[in-house]
DNA sequence: ATACTTCAGTTACAGCTTCTAACTAACACA
DNA sequence: TGTGTTAGTTAGAAGCTGTAACTGAAGTAT
């Protein structure tokens, strides 16, 4: 585990598990994860069924392994998003962007974290930490601007969220910044959520504008 | 088919029908719809398995049902939430509230027509009116009301769908109020589905607070 | 070098699922 | 009384997750 140089069966090990999960990734893209087949893997890999059972416990825990997979990526994707010297508004439009376009590419695998949880599956901690990280991203922006609450509604969330943070609780950032970190994340993820779920279809309008819109809500707000 | 009084046989049929979706409707209610089994439905009834497919062509025949029922029950429960009478603000604050008591009360029902799509399932026209139905009762409310787009992003949205509304073809609502149902529609969703799908537990906040605000914020905009 | 242990992969199987095919038995109606 | 419709049956194909018991190969220790 320790070790820098890893013995050639772990290695062997690793590659595998690599090989499961990337079968795994095509299927959760084409079919989504309540589909997901571990025999249907095996048999593209052509090993037996119960091999699988060597590199992985259950059905959950691969699913466990590939949603702990696509909040990396999306961080990285954020990373690699936001170029550092620029302002926290070019930041968060950054970050807003790059958060469609990663889910558009892939729909299940943003629906994979954001949508319907699988029955049985539960979140691993590390989930949590890898959502909180992103989360701090946006704080990050957030805590360098302003932004008044627009009513009396939102200025009460705002009072709320200054003793109800423990999910930033190591984040230095003021109220105001929680609750705008917050309302971004939920406006974004409306959108964003309805489109890749396809209830838009049919309606004939460009969701990319609507989505611009409730971007610029909460980061350009008058 | 026409029949005012049906014959005892399709009597019969349409009872049983109901009783095959009032335990489907226990089983999503509990484990979520991608996990519904009609062989356990059938054993739950005392019947064979096989004898339910002379009720529901497959298994996506009886959820899309639920679909539409989920669908219908919403438009009825919005219906009975707002008093004719009274002003738009308040009766979209009523459906506002109304929407989340029903989400909370059955999360799966809520997943079950705005969450991940079951693979394989293909929502029948039928679903896109169910949900025009709904649209059409914001439309109504928001058309009573003015409400200016706060940024330049909110204003291409509003321009965009002046020419963009055939979702909304057969309402006299005027682009702003397009845009401001829309705004609600994805606004309240954004709160509530991460809601239901558990992404706040944990947080240690109040998701009706921001549910509050979220609602506030397109209805009694500045 | 030989013996021992670890582990990947195998087949067989239990138990679950959806769904089809073929058959029986009851009912409606003329 | 006869005929056609239909609700239900069992049998079974094909798929799934997951367990048990076994084989054979690779690594490790003596």
């Amino acid at each position: 585990m320790g070790d820098a140089v890893k013995s050639p069966r772990a290695r062997y090990r690793e590659q595998v598990r690599d090989e499961i999960k990337a079968h795994a990734w095509t299927q959760v893209a084409t079919t989504g994860a309540s589909a997901l087949s571990l025999n249907a893997i095996a048999k593209q890999m052509g090993i037996s069924g119960p091999a699988l059972y060597r590199y992985f416990r259950n059905r959950d825990e691969l699913i466990t392994e590939l949603v702990l997979d696509a909040y990396r990526d999306l961080y990285d994707t954020w990373r690699a998003a936001v170029t550092p010297g620029d302002s926290p508004e070019a930041r968060l439009a950054a970050m807003a962007s790059a958060l469609r376009r990663w889910a558009l590419a892939t729909p299940h695998r943003y629906l994979l974290i954001y949508g319907t949880p699988v029955p049985g599956y539960a979140a691993p901690p590390e989930a949590t930490e890898l959502a909180a990280g992103l989360m701090a991203l946006l704080l990050d922006a957030f805590a360098e601007t302003e932004g008044k609450a627009e009513n009396e509604a939102a200025t009460a969330l705002e009072h709320h969220l200054a003793t109800h943070r423990q999910w930033a609780a190591d984040h230095p950032a003021p109220p105001s910044a929680l609750r705008r970190a917050l309302t971004f994340w939920t406006r974004l993820h409306g959108v964003v959520s309805l489109e890749v779920a396809g209830h838009f279809t049919g309606m004939n309008f460009d969701p990319g504008l609507l989505y611009a819109a409730e971007g610029d809500s909460v980061v350009n707000a008058p």
